[in-house]
DNA sequence: ATATTATTTAACCTATTAGTTATTTAACCT
DNA sequence: AGGTTAAATAACTAATAGGTTAAATAATAT
């Protein structure tokens, strides 16, 4: 038990199932039925790997009636990407890459203050 | 066999004994028994974890006398980097923190060409 | 040739993971 | 109250992970 909370994220992320459905609960809440359905598997696998998004605090559930809808919570992926602060200087090989970065961000945020470009 | 490379990648790093190494590595090329030298782990243990990395195509080997020299090979990083990108927009909370985030990427650089500040 | 140092491999153990089927709980609707 | 839908739990299984000790391999040094 308890194991660092770095650890707990990276391993919940190690599964393609887990990101799918983290991928998908980007478009916003989802009912667990609705997560399982693109997936061939039962549904008490799809609640156990629920189970694991939440205990790594990737997933928030609510009550609506008797579904459980899933919410994602991304603050554990800030963790990971301050981790890896400290390796970006060896694969970002040159700092105009930066630049191009910088952009890739702006785009996806579809806000165009023209900061540097 | 055969996972995908970003589950194996996630799973390579869900291990503190790993990531410590990985960490160990950015100052430079280290032997096993380096590598081995602070953890409260048998050498056998620590071979392990270099496979896992290996595999992972996280760490490369090479030959040196009766060595075996590890060597940081950060490309999986990149791709954790690029898939990370997709939740960005969801733990950046503000368009404004990107600057902070821009100027501590350059601080860790150790390079001052005044972008943007 | 032999001994030493560095590392790996083999065999084993225990705990955890990812899935299953069958059963139960929870909330809703007549 | 009884039936239906949504989801979770229990009990089981097979595979994998992370560690151990003991033995083997590789290269160097004498």
């Amino acid at each position: 038990m308890s194991r660092d909370q770095l650890s707990t994220t990276f391993s919940a992320l190690a599964d393609p199932t887990r990101r799918a459905i983290l991928a998908r609960l980007t478009t916003g809440e989802k009912t667990v039925s609705d997560l399982a359905e693109p997936f061939d598997m039962t549904m008490p696998a799809v609640t156990k790997h629920l189970k694991v998004l939440e205990k790594a605090n990737l997933v928030e559930r609510s009550r609506q009636a008797q579904y459980r809808p899933c919410k994602l919570h991304p603050e554990p992926l800030k963790d990971i990407d301050e981790w890896m602060g400290q390796y970006r200087q060896f694969f970002e090989e040159s700092f105009d890459r930066l630049d191009s970065y910088l952009n890739k961000i702006q785009t996806k945020k579809e806000n165009d203050d023209g900061n540097k470009k």
